[in-house]
DNA sequence: CGTTACTGCAACCTACTAGTTGCACCTGGA
DNA sequence: TCCAGGTGCAACTAGTAGGTTGCAGTAACG
């Protein structure tokens, strides 16, 4: 069981966001999100070195969207949907907030305008 | 209106992800989710010149996470919900993606077991 | 019609990031 | 016990991103 992060953080949505807005992350997001991969496999299906996927996965795992496994000599990583998941309820819950305020003060102005 | 972006790209995620990456652009976006404000009406609020925030503005807008508005001589801009809901749905739909597959890898792991 | 306030563009600096190479260090298996 | 495959750390380079200053342009308001 992962613990159960609140993310009230603002660091913390933009570490998460930091985390999602490079393409490879992603493609490799995509790859340990079937099944657990090492440093080392991910290595022979991506076009750069272990080493710069070594330090893709700290930066997810610093994000809070991977987690690890030992399995033999190597450590394999896995993506973690439910960490997607609580980023995803938040922006959610922020982008609604920005609608909700915009149409109150438009009906206020709507409302002004009638009266005149 | 804007125009109803499906938001398929790849790099349309990363674009938007890496837009929220910047906790002054979060401040930014607090700003203009209650009321529409210029960037130099901005700049009076935040501890960065206008050019800064215009600059900033220009990423949000490239994401396409902020509209504008002609008033007057100057030129308001407002946070998008809308925009923000969309990435979170698609991230929420992709989190579980992850999570269901492993789960599906693991059931078959039991199963495999308990045929032993 | 002139002034003033607001916007837009460009150059520059600094810091960070994605990538590389190279090497040291384990640790598991024959 | 040896050695080979895997991991971790450090230094270096190129490009990008956030910030600044400075100036040119333009359009609204008195």
């Amino acid at each position: 069981m992962t613990t159960p992060v609140d993310l009230e953080d603002l660091a913390e949505i933009t570490d998460m966001c930091g985390a999602l807005s490079d393409q490879t992350r992603w493609e490799i997001l995509r790859l340990i999100g079937v099944e657990a991969l090492s440093a080392s496999e991910l290595a022979q299906r991506l076009p750069i070195t272990r080493q710069a996927i070594a330090r893709h996965l700290g930066v997810l795992a610093e994000a809070g969207l991977v987690e690890t496994e030992h399995a033999g000599r190597q450590l394999r990583y896995r993506a973690l949907g439910g960490r997607l998941s609580e980023l995803a309820r938040h922006l959610e819950t922020i982008g609604r907030g920005w609608d909700r305020r915009l149409e109150r003060i438009r009906s206020i102005a709507e409302e002004q305008a009638s009266r005149d």
